[in-house]
DNA sequence: GCCGTTTTCGGCCCGACTGTTTTCAGTCG
């Protein structure tokens, strides 16, 4: 799949482009077009071969035909000519906060700087100095810039960026001043991945809440301190960014913060055509030359005075984006699934496999969750390192269940297994252990470098096997450690549909898989799913959220997850 | 470079903070 390469291409385009000194709409249609190009779930290449490329927004007959171009030859002419007229290194250069497309371009050509050591030094020996606009508190800065880049700001999963915030959430909130406080940003929206943090405060005194801020233990530099915004860096290099509102616009700060970026930007277009006007300080018609306030307390207001229905958080993405903005007819929003729909587990595991905690323990906190199941699957005996079950113990196992299961009111153990999809395809028990389970999962733990139509196939197979029940985390991505494995989503979403196999969205924070942007394209291929957290031990069971924030984002309601129905319905529901 | 129930040409979101400036450009989100 060459989705990521290209959308690479257009972005780094882009950024030479604006290093160029091209005007910004421009460089803007690159950026949008790589924006679009990697929320396809499909292959970029299938959408060439049917012709369809005009299809993705952004994408005109220029970008179709570089697009083209590169697939048929692997090469982009207008590329290799603009890195010609400026290194590619730059693009590094740029990446570093306070410099930008003015200053790349301004130290290139007086100094011939063209990557990052070439500006360390030039910067350390105050060789910069002799530039127009450019004074000690700039190289300082580039030099505190070059050392958070070269120290790397990763980003961070979904479970990291909550601990952190709201950690920082509970500070501000003891403060007597402070009204409110709530994330925004990727954060509030459930991005399964979040590069910095951003948090909104309603308080009666903006400038002691602030300072109060800026001296957290936590804080490592202030970056920038100002009356209504800072932003700071905690000891583990995470930027928080805080912003300070008034009680009356704090629901259009809400907005506003909350993004995403295309999701406001589009608002705005349409403000503007209603001869309205949105901003952080709220929802203001406009007629001639004069505002007038019209909503701001509120989220909800703010729709309402747009004339939209409240939009949750996670759909303010890409994803779906065209449904939000329908042309024609009002839009309508689905009521997504909900923490609370969940009615069981179906993929957790034991100390009969690695596990932490014995399958009482797991089955009592999953009580206490408000649970009516809980599927033990542990792993089957190929996964070593995972203590695979052997046949053996699965009917100790099994006894152990029967054997709890005397005892439960209202709550039921079902008797489950992960098991090894092979290098081929094949199931790691035979057909009569795994009739045996009331729940199969099925589960590719090897073989990741294999081709796309060896790993589809894979899955395909085990799609087609009449005991397995779930794909669990169908791309085996380690969010921040290891990419997707190749697969064709369109066959696997296919085989699901036709054999009545649900999908995983696995919430453990690390693989967040699948993600909400391929979950949303199985949704639309008619794939059903199933929600869970893989818990190892009884705290992991909170992971929940972040796997319903992927179905959210993914726009599923509780109709297309099976975990939210009742234990008898969901065992109906799962026959094949 | 894209896009169009006002347009095939002329538009393209809005504001804060910083550092350099005597009123603003650059960067960022």
């Amino acid at each position: 799949m060459k989705n990521k390469e290209i959308a690479e291409l257009f972005e780094k385009m882009g950024t030479l482009l604006e290093i160029k000194g091209e005007i910004v709409f421009k460089t803007r249609a690159y950026f949008k077009a790589a924006e679009n190009i990697n929320n396809l779930a499909e292959d970029i290449e299938t959408v060439k071969n049917e012709k369809r490329l005009s299809d993705i927004p952004g994408i005109g007959k220029t970008l179709q035909e570089k697009i083209v171009e590169y697939l048929e030859t692997g090469k982009l002419t207008a590329y290799e000519k603009l890195t010609k007229e400026i290194p590619e290194s730059i693009l590094d250069v740029i990446n570093i906060p306070s410099v930008g497309p003015k200053k790349a371009k301004l130290f290139f050509d007086k100094l011939k700087i063209k990557d990052v050591p070439g500006l360390r030094k030039a910067a350390e020996s105050k060789e910069i100095l002799q530039l127009e606009g450019i004074k000690e508190k700039t190289v300082e800065n580039i030099l505190k810039g070059i050392k958070v880049v070269t120290e790397g700001q990763a980003r961070m999963n979904l479970g990291t960026a909550t601990r952190v915030a709201e950690e920082l959430i509970a500070q501000l909130q003891k403060r007597p001043e402070v009204k409110s406080v709530s994330p925004a940003g990727s954060l509030r929206r459930g991005k399964e991945t979040i590069r910095d943090i951003d948090i909104l405060v309603d308080s009666t005194d903006a400038k002691v809440t602030m300072d109060f801020f800026c001296k957290l233990p936590q804080v490592k530099t202030v970056s920038a301190h100002g009356e209504t915004k800072s932003s700071i860096l905690t000891e583990k290099n995470v930027q928080v960014d805080l912003r300070i509102l008034d009680h009356h616009c704090f629901g259009a700060g809400l907005l506003y913060f909350t993004g995403s970026k295309n999701f406001n930007v589009k608002l705005r277009q349409i403000a503007m055509k209603n001869d309205m006007k949105v901003s952080e300080y709220g929802i203001f018609s406009v007629k001639d030359n004069k505002e007038k306030f019209l909503a701001g307390k509120t989220e909800a207001e703010c729709f309402k005075a747009l004339g939209m229905p409240f939009i949750p958080p996670e759909l303010r993405e890409d994803i779906g984006e065209d449904l939000l903005f329908k042309k024609t007819g009002a839009v309508k929003i689905p009521k997504l699934i909900e923490l609370g729909d969940i009615k069981g587990e179906l993929h957790v595991h034991s100390t009969w496999s690695d596990g932490h905690n014995t399958i009482a323990e797991m089955a009592d906190a999953a009580q206490k969750r408000g649970y009516q199941y809980l599927a033990i699957s542990d792993h089957s005996p190929r996964l070593k390192v995972a203590r695979g079950v052997s046949v053996e113990d699965l009917k100790k196992k099994k006894a152990e269940i029967e054997q709890l299961n005397k005892k439960m009111k209202n709550f039921r153990i079902l008797f489950g297994t992960e098991v090894e999809i092979d290098s081929d395809g094949n199931l790691d028990y035979n057909d009569s252990v795994l009739s045996e389970f009331d729940i199969v999962v099925a589960a590719v733990h090897s073989g990741f470098e294999q081709d796309v139509k060896k790993l589809t196939q894979r899955i395909v197979k085990a799609c087609q096997h009449k005991s397995v029940h779930i794909i669990a985390h169908p791309t085996g991505v380690h969010l921040g450690k290891r990419d997707p494995y190749a697969l064709d989503l369109k066959e696997v979403c296919k085989a699901a549909r036709d054999h009545n196999v649900f999908l995983e969205i696995n919430a453990f924070p690390i693989r967040l898989d699948l993600n909400s942007k391929n979950a949303f394209y199985a949704k639309n291929q008619g794939v059903h799913f199933v929600i869970n957290t893989d818990s190892h031990n009884v705290d992991h069971f909170n992971h929940l959220r972040y796997g319903i924030s992927v179905a959210r984002r993914a726009w599923l309601t509780k109709q297309e997850v099976l975990n939210s129905l009742p234990l008898k319905e969901m065992l109906q529901r799962i026959k094949k």
